[in-house]
Parts: C-alpha cells; structure tokens; sequence
DNA sequence: GCACGAATGTAGCGCTTGCTACAAGTCTTT
DNA sequence: AAAGACTTGTAGCAAGCGCTACATTCGTGC
C-alpha cells in the first residue's frame, strides 16, 4: 500500500525516476505494442523488476493509466514537430498537410498503438476511451487552428477533416492505402 | 498431422463439425473479443476441447485464419442485409444510408472485432491485414454499387464515401460521435 | 471377427501472467 | 548509535497459455 504519488519532497529523486520509468516502458510500448506491456517485459525495459513497477504503480491498471497519458503526451509533442505551423492557404491544403504529416513513416510506431487503444476503447474500456478521446480532441483543436483565416466554419471544417484523415489512417493499416489516397486527392480538389 | 482438412468424402459428416464448431467460435469472438479468443474458451464456445481444436484445425494460426475467413462472410452478410438495395439518388443520400447503417447497433459487436483486427494488420500480422483488405474490398465494391445512377466517378466516389464512414466509425469507437456526426452532415449538404 | 485408422478424453509439460510474502538492504531522523 | 521508514531482491503462488503423449473408443473394410 505503501506508493509515492504523493511524495512532493524536494529532493525530487523519486519523480525523477518514475519518468525515466515511463519514458522507457513508453519506448517499448511503441516498439511492441500493448500485447507485449505485461509486467516483467516493461520490467526489463525499465531496468528494474516488476516487483518495483507494482511497488510505484500501485498495480498494472494504474500503470497503464499513467503510461497511456505519458504516450498521449509523447504523441501531441511528435505532432507539434512534424505538423506545420500558422495557418493553411485553403482548405485543401490544410487537408493535404495534415495526412502528409500523420501519414508519415516516423508515425506508424504510434499509429499501431493508436489502433490497439481504439479496439480497448470500442470494447469499453474506459481508461482507453479517456485517454483517446483527449487525443482525438487535441488533433481536432490542431486542425482548426490550422484551418485558412477565411474559412467561415472552421470547426466543422475540422471535424470533416480529422474525419477523413483518420479514416485514411485505418485504410493505410489493413494495406488500402490506395483508397486513402484517392478519397483525400478527390477531397482535396473537391474545395 | 492427421486432420481432415482434404476429407471431401460423401457422408460430409466431418465438414459439418468443422462448420457448427466455426459458427460457436464466431459467435463466442464476437462477444467476447480476440483477447479472449484462447483455446480453452473457444474450446468450451464450440462444445469440445482444446485438444480437438487442434486436433481439428492443426494449430492455432491456422484455426485463427479459418475463423477470421467465417467472420468476414459472417459480416458481408450481416452488411447485405442490412444495406439498402439498388441505388441512392444522390451522392448525399448514398453517404448518409451507409453510414446509418454501419452505425447501428446491430454491428457494435462487428466493429469492436474491427478494431482488434485492425490493430493487428497494422502490426504487420499478414493473416489480419488480409482478411481486413478483403473486407474494406468488399465494402468498397458494394459502396460504388449503390452509388446514384448519374454518378460521373462511381468508384473514386466510392472511395470518399467510404474513407468518410470509416474515420466516423474510429470516432465512434473513442466516444466522439458529435465529431463523426458533424463532419458526416457536413459532407453531405456539400454533395 | 479382426485389424486398422480416425476420433476423443485425460493428464500434463514448460512457459507467462499479475501479484505477494519475506527478508534484507539503505537512508534519514532523533 | 538506535529506530524507523523507504527501497529493493528472491522466491513463489495460482491461473492461464499453446500444445503433446498416451490410452482409449469407435466405425469400417477385409
């Protein structure tokens, strides 16, 4: 029962180490996916043993927690790189821009995690359906952001692209990215 | 080594136990998930035991890839079913039939097998992606079928019809509907 | 009627899972 | 220097995993 959530002291050693703890296990998770996150493997990508991740955890479901949060943090900060920044000269554009940079080969570790959080989130899981509704709502706040000054609704334009992005996402993983393709292409000379 | 994949003999007695055992097991994954696709469960779902799973299938991939197989002819059915026959009158009308459709109830247990199955083809699993690819061909095809007779590209609108449903039904999964929703009544006062 | 292969039950192997009990270290506080 | 809290290693548990060895039953062809 004893864990150090709560430990605030100053020295901070102990913070110190649950972060390198979560930027490791973060790593693996990207690199092996969640079916291979059980305790002693995450252990052994930590540097540590699993008796310590469940002594600073608490458990594995508070683990996970904390590492999808990690994950979705890592994510939006890989985003904020690779995306553009300012605003797109059409609507077109800010489509095109947006799938060209999430489609990118530097996404696809985070993008087979994604789908494996969306199939727990489908099947109820609410640590997952949480963690990737955030998500979601920060892509859709990127994308507006980015949407041409002139755009008069800019948050549905947002929606209708994240809509089609994300759509084009799960074609490229089932090996359709021929469809993706040409869904956006016509998408995007149809504004 | 000995199973009976080749027996095609008269009496069918054996084809038919192969056939009610996929039925269970189909019906156990559906509810159930691939996690808990183990060969105990499914053992137990189909009436016997894990020793004939083998014994009858060979091993578990390949149990796993005949049973995939039935869960695509499962779900094209289910779709023929309860797609709408003939043509839509309008681009606008085709989006919207399809995407009520494939939102109902009725294919939640579908889509949350969807999802884990995605996960896997994006984790390079080849038995997944294949039968995924299969599947999204065959939507395809049956998308571009009930485009409205007028349709100047029914196949690249096809495409865009489908890659809209699909990025809806992601955001389904993670709980943002409102997005799916909006980004779908947008497309289709715009055709 | 008997022999042979197909079909099936029982038991178990070696491995991984999340988690715990117990003991021993280390570090701080008094 | 003693006491107590924090931290960690070792060993293990009960359950589940895919799969196999062995023995038995069953139906059929000679």
């Amino acid at each position: 029962m004893t864990n150090q959530s709560d430990n605030l002291d100053v020295s901070g050693r102990v913070p110190l180490d649950r972060q390198a703890m979560l930027r490791a296990m973060a790593a693996h998770v990207l690199q092996h996916g969640l079916s291979d996150a059980s305790l002693r493997p995450l252990a052994k990508a930590a540097g540590t043993s699993d008796r310590m991740l469940i002594y600073h955890f608490g458990n594995k479901e508070a683990l996970m927690a904390e590492l999808l949060g990690y994950l979705a943090n890592a994510y939006s900060e890989a985003l904020d790189e690779a995306l553009p920044t300012g605003r797109a000269d059409s609507r077109g554009e800010c489509l095109y821009s947006i799938a060209a940079a999430t489609r990118g080969p530097q996404f696809a570790p985070y993008l087979a995690l994604w789908w494996q959080i969306v199939a727990e989130a489908s099947r109820g899981n609410e640590t997952y359906r949480t963690s990737a509704r955030e998500i979601m709502r920060r892509l859709l706040g990127w994308v507006e952001d980015f949407m041409p000054a002139g755009e008069a609704d800019p948050a549905g334009a947002a929606q209708h692209v994240l809509t089609l992005v994300e759509g084009a996402q799960m074609l490229d993983a089932v090996g359709c990215s021929d469809i993706a393709d040409a869904a956006l292409a016509r998408a995007i000379t149809a504004d």
